[in-house]
DNA sequence: ACTGTTCTGTGCGATAACAAACAAAAGCCG
DNA sequence: CGGCTTTTGTTTGTTATCGCACAGAACAGT
């Protein structure tokens, strides 16, 4: 865990945070604490009681159920667009399912009982949260459905580029094996699909790294599902629907 | 739509609702209104804005996803145990997604303006329901997990359970069409499977009904999921968790 | 530079689910 | 009863993904 400034002077860099109205901002800020992410490290599990929220500003979590068989599935990724911690405002105990960091980063850190606090007696911290929590559900059930549907091609476009719209550069620091653990799929299906999205121009690799090369390429062989997504998030932040 | 008794000296046969303290449900009650919902009733579409919400009784209500080419996916089944209309409280739009009746019975409906007060001003109504989404989260999430792992048995296994939980009897009125369109997958392979369980008599079938006759066989072939969303609903409710 | 480890590439056969076409019942209604 | 419609059953071939086994490449540390 790296220096803990006070996030007062830093410039929001989170999206939920930066749709908080000044004075709700304001009264959280003074608690905010920086934290590095590192990647890998588990944020919460199904057994631990959570006593903290995370706003991530350049890291990525990942999200995921674990089957009894140690199968598991992503089904929510969260980065500068959300928060980690829903269970805290929703009072209810830990769910099932894995938050680990997915692309080492930044974020900040907020002690679970002040975001209840805010949730509890700040109804802009209120209703941008459950706005919040709206777009999280229809991520969940898209993905769900996009399970079903979609191909493995399809469906590691839209992932790509989902991981793309939170990073701060092209390049993900990533292995083929921790993809293929992510998405739910074996790590030679993985290897083959990469193959072919690098023979046709649109990402490049090497050991463990992945650069996106053209986007506009991804987004048409991704799934609508990319697409869906992002625009719930939008309205849930207040920005306007994509045309 | 059948006739409006007033809820108030009914039993409260909707398990969310019998969750609320007296005082919180009195407040409610004088608005329920008794209704019945027809099978194939569409009570929630993407484009329509929600007014209403939705306490089923003896109905059960298929959320599902609809992708672009038309195939489409359920992601949640909601009956006594829950209610339709979550976007009522979350103050935000009507997200993507299809709510339609896929059993036929009855239900509560409530003016939203009326949910939407109680959540605002209703300490306890918020807690309990902040508490149902949380479950529903989990619900959704390990919808998702189970798409990607588990096979067309074991999904079909655990729905025929979900749908005998809240159901009356021991029977679905149901076709092995609609039960595909519900699953996202093929007819045939409902078909296919359904002729499986009869034989090894876990349940009988004629055209359009399904009846189960060995409930534990089905919990056998199930997946895991099944156990751990209804533990998820229980703990919301207040109940215990299962041993 | 050498060596070991961690990644990535490839080639099987196996399997679950899909797609389409058609046959056979079961129920509905005149 | 007899015909029509809806539902269910069956067949054949195709495809996506899996599971396993192993080879080659890249990198890290000594």
């Amino acid at each position: 865990m790296a220096a803990m400034t006070s996030a007062q002077q830093m410039p929001r860099s989170n999206h939920l945070l930066a749709a908080l109205p000044a004075a709700s901002y304001e009264r959280i800020a003074a608690h905010l604490e920086c934290i590095s992410m590192p990647l890998g490290e588990t944020l919460y599990e199904s057994g631990r009681a959570p006593h903290q929220a995370f706003f991530p500003t350049t890291a990525i979590i990942s999200l995921h159920q674990v089957m009894e068989d140690g199968a598991s599935s992503e089904f929510a990724s969260v980065g500068n667009e959300g928060m980690i911690g829903l269970p805290l405002v929703m009072g209810g105990h830990t769910p099932p399912g894995l938050a680990t960091v997915c692309a080492g980063g930044a974020g900040y850190r907020l002690k679970g009982q002040v975001l209840a606090d805010a949730f509890e007696h700040d109804a802009a911290v209120r209703r941008l949260l459950l706005r919040y929590i709206q777009a999280r559900l229809s991520q969940i059930a898209q993905t769900a459905a996009c399970n079903r549907h979609h191909t493995m091609e399809q469906h590691m476009c839209r992932w790509l580029l989902e991981m793309l719209d939170r990073l701060p550069s092209r390049e993900l620091v990533m292995t083929q094996e921790l993809i293929a653990g992510i998405l739910g799929v074996r790590r030679e299906g993985i290897t083959e699909t990469a193959g072919a999205l690098q023979r046709d121009g649109l990402i490049s690799y090497r050991r463990g790294h992945i650069t996106v090369v053209n986007r506009e390429g991804l987004e048409s062989r991704a799934c609508e599902c990319y697409q869906v997504v992002k625009d719930e998030f939008r309205r849930a932040l207040g920005l306007y629907a994509t045309a």
